[in-house]
DNA sequence: CCTTGACCTCAACTATGGTTCAGGTTGTAT
DNA sequence: ATACAACCTGAACCATAGTTGAGGTCAAGG
């Protein structure tokens, strides 16, 4: 019954759920997807190593940032099983932190926009840069698109 | 055939889907969910009026800034038909902006600690902000949270 | 030994935001 | 008048990211 914190070896998929702070579900979830891997007891029992819990934190982190698991699977299928080293990892965040350092500045630019419009009355003004400028791109034969991108 | 610029009053789905760059069946989806109204022909065909462009344009820009269509429609319900002002725009652009705000802060937070991760060989050195902190945590009887929130 | 918590599988379900398809109807240009 | 584009409905399906539940097994303390 007591979860005792086993210091030394491997993890059960609850010591491992509860120490990244994911419902064991979840864990399941991933090792169905192939974004973890472990071994079996005996009596079919989940076994981890203790590197599947530095696994887990890249995957929260990546998420964080906005990437899908897919694409996480697909980053760490770079290093097939275990241990990402320092290097590995270094690159794996710069890729992440390059693509957070896009998100940043779109939504930034959302939001001066946003800031703009609320001064501007937006979205009835001729010079309004989040309207949709209805009749201009309708006889542009554009799809009326709604901002730049 | 030829589908008419109808420069005058109301659109057909075809045209509101155009020119705000959705595709018909996004228009019927959003109708489905009360996010727009409009009327129907003889022949049972959608006719919306002209602000439902502004409309759709607001559903959109919501979205890129990450509101979800069931908060779109809270905010869209206090003004329950028709056009919406300026000031209520004003109103509905400064939550969104606000909202981004803290988004973009979350977001810059996070990047920061993985530029922090690119120099120090993250997620394996003892002062590691992106490091799930293992056994302190663990000892501690925490979850072993990722990351301070 | 036996209870009880932790574990197992598989299927179904949740929510979000749509898309696709089948089968039938409308509206308009020629 | 007729063809053909555009429209209609409803159901099924897609992806993402899981959660929940039923029914059964495992393992460790007393």
């Amino acid at each position: 019954m007591a979860v005792g914190i086993n210091k030394n070896k491997s993890l059960t998929v609850g010591e491992l759920a509860q120490r990244c702070g994911v419902a064991i579900s979840t864990i399941h979830f991933y090792e169905k997807k192939g974004l973890i891997e472990g071994w079996r007891t005996t009596g079919n029992q989940r076994r981890y190593g203790r590197q599947m819990l530095r696994r887990v934190a890249i995957i929260r982190v990546a998420q964080r940032a906005g990437v899908p698991l897919a694409k996480v699977k697909e980053h760490l299928d770079r290093f097939p099983r275990g241990t990402i080293t320092a290097k590995e990892w270094a690159k794996l965040s710069q890729d992440w932190h390059d693509m957070l350092q896009d998100r940043i500045v779109a939504l930034t630019q959302l939001r001066d926009q946003l800031g703009t419009c609320i001064g501007c009355g937006c979205l009835s003004l001729e010079d309004c840069p989040l309207r949709n400028p209805d009749d201009v791109l309708a006889e542009e034969g554009s799809g009326a698109m709604l901002l730049v991108d």
